[in-house]
DNA sequence: CGTTAAGCGAGACGGTACGTCTCGTCTTTCC
DNA sequence: GGAAAGACGAGACGTACCGTCTCGCTTAACG
């Protein structure tokens, strides 16, 4: 009836503190060394912990670094500013300040390369990551058909479509724009951004 | 007009059937191994070449993987079908089928996840791939111009920044949806996404 | 009574067993290859050990055939004949039988002319290899003293001079005789060589 | 009229200044790198020559090194003082200052430990060091002969066998105690040498 | 309140790849 | 046809990390 069917009872407990000073290394790391000179002794060195107690916890580089990213985003949030335009705007431009961040840069595209050839990867940012942050246009449009900006969605297959087709179009542009573009999505390009793609939002819904 | 200004005199010239055997060497390891498990030496031996004739011509893993991905994308070109949304849907699924290879999907990512630490690779893939294809969003606006489906341009700097900004929307769109959703960028995504982009062009370019 | 008065406490204790089996690759690669075709890569890969566990243990090829070579002469013992002449023979034969073996040639000569150009090798070529046999002159002496072949010593300082200067003589002698003119120290030559010495000996003594 | 018979009629003659210039680099490069760390590159470099003119002279780096160090103790000459102890220590004296120059230390013993595991080498070094110089011994002692110091020659064969046993003595006792004692041999450690010689000479000689 | 069992630090272990160096050969052009 | 120049295939160098494996200690929950 346990949630956790192989809660081990007896033993040692695991650190509790250990995770989070890893996960900070990890970051700290990535600020310094960039994801490919990263390594693991570094890590628990910088942690102040045993190689063996990281081993303990993830499976490896690419696991260890999505975790740490991950937390990064999880400070996005909706401006509930009142109007769509205003969120979005204002939801790009907290995505590019993370993204500008070092820890962000190296850490994300790499682990999106390894995850290229590897599923379990690709799942664990999926759920960490992506799948997380997708809340953001579901609120977002939600509040912008309540405030009638936009119509309500009848076909709920075509709205998780256009929910997905508008999350890889916002998070595609700010990436390609930040890491590889190198230019920065500042106020004006946002801006320039976002009135192109409610543009077309608004000429889709009204088609 | 000589290419290479300081061309040495003396001494044996460099095999100059190489260079392609390794890049082709390169593109076979990386559709194996990926980049991470990439090795340089398993290039040379799969080029029939020394390690040190490698070293001698690149610098390192990351000039080599951007070079042989490079030439992935010089098979792009415009549909030059007649009309923008058909250019852009034609390029957009070009450029999602090369995506779709092994050998792009694993270095693409891993390379501007380096370059996020290393200025000069930077340029190297900007020079190589970015600015390099470019042109088919020049040449898709010049035309669509032609056409009248698209007013000319007035000021020159806003339209290089329209240029950039489409670049960034299409390229970040299209990798987006193929390496992190992990999803096919098929027709029917393709037609949705241009839908999207030509309705928020022309609204626009009409304001 | 501690040989290593700072022994580590914690970590994965080294191997007991490896270095004896380094040691004895070493000689089996010396007789195969010869000093200078020997790697350590290729000892490593015959002592059944990653090459890291021989870097952590030896700083390089010379300090680690230095050890293996010295444990060749540990053999050597005094045959207590109950004669001078007939000890220094028996010496000098079961030094020349070494001397003979192809893992001693190519390797003491070898860190011999390594070691001209590195004074912490030269020092443990003496601690390893000559003080310890330098015994062997100090004890005949004292046996033939005992038995009143030779006079008593009266100042420490010519009996030390006189030991090393003997020592010269005879190791010299025999690795010339060995190795530059190549040619057999067989009984013959080491009765020629031991009745010149002994007559030198007795005639100097005497004086 | 051409003193070489096999005198190459067509094509640029080899450079006559060249042998000298690699030679004298070679010894250079022994000073200054030792055996182990000098390169024929390097040589090559110095002497201001390809390296393809290097590998036409000679075989190979021990050969080289032979004919570098041989031109050192060509020098060495009988003193002609007189008695036959001051012909031995005058030679001796000799002998100890060439092999304290580093050229000589470095090479000589690396080639005579490459020599264990090549006839053809140890050939050359006998032909090009030591018999060469084994005409000291012989003409010494025809010195010492004539002026009746030593007894004349009767049995030729055992002539040839005592030269060279005051061969090995002489030159192993000055080698090991230059290059593994590393102790100076100043005039004092030759005139004790050479006095425990004389007396087992002369002994010998008188039984 | 002592047993027990997992967690912990330290660090050695067998591996693998690194990027560099030197080898001895080969292929150019110049003389 | 010799020489300088330098690229070539080969392979060892010594280093850095990998992920695993002992070790000798905590450190808590269980009995």
């Amino acid at each position: 009836m346990l949630s956790r069917p192989s809660a081990p009872r007896t033993g040692r407990p695991r650190s509790t503190t250990a995770d989070a000073a890893i996960l900070a290394a990890t970051r700290a790391a990535l600020v310094e060394l960039g994801w490919s000179k990263l390594t693991l002794g570094d890590v628990a060195t910088r942690a102040g912990v045993a190689k063996t107690t990281l081993y303990r916890r993830w499976a490896g580089k690419n696991e260890l670094v999505v975790d740490a990213v991950a937390e990064l985003f999880d400070e996005l949030e909706l401006p509930g500013s009142g109007s769509l335009a205003a969120d979005i705007e204002g939801v790009v431009l907290q995505f590019a300040a993370i993204l500008g961040r070092p820890e962000a840069k190296s850490g994300l595209m790499a682990v999106i390369a390894e995850s290229t050839r590897d599923e379990a990867l690709r799942a664990r940012i999926r759920t960490s990551i992506v799948d997380r942050q997708k809340r953001l246009v579901l609120e977002g449009r939600a509040r912008a058909q309540a405030r009638g900006e936009l119509p309500p969605e009848t076909d709920p297959e075509a709205s998780a479509r256009t929910a997905d087709l508008i999350f890889d179009m916002v998070a595609g542009s700010v990436v390609h724009r930040t890491l590889v573009s190198a230019e920065p999505a500042d106020e004006a390009w946002v801006h320039s951004f976002t009135q192109l793609l409610m543009q077309g939002l608004r000429a889709t819904a009204a088609s």
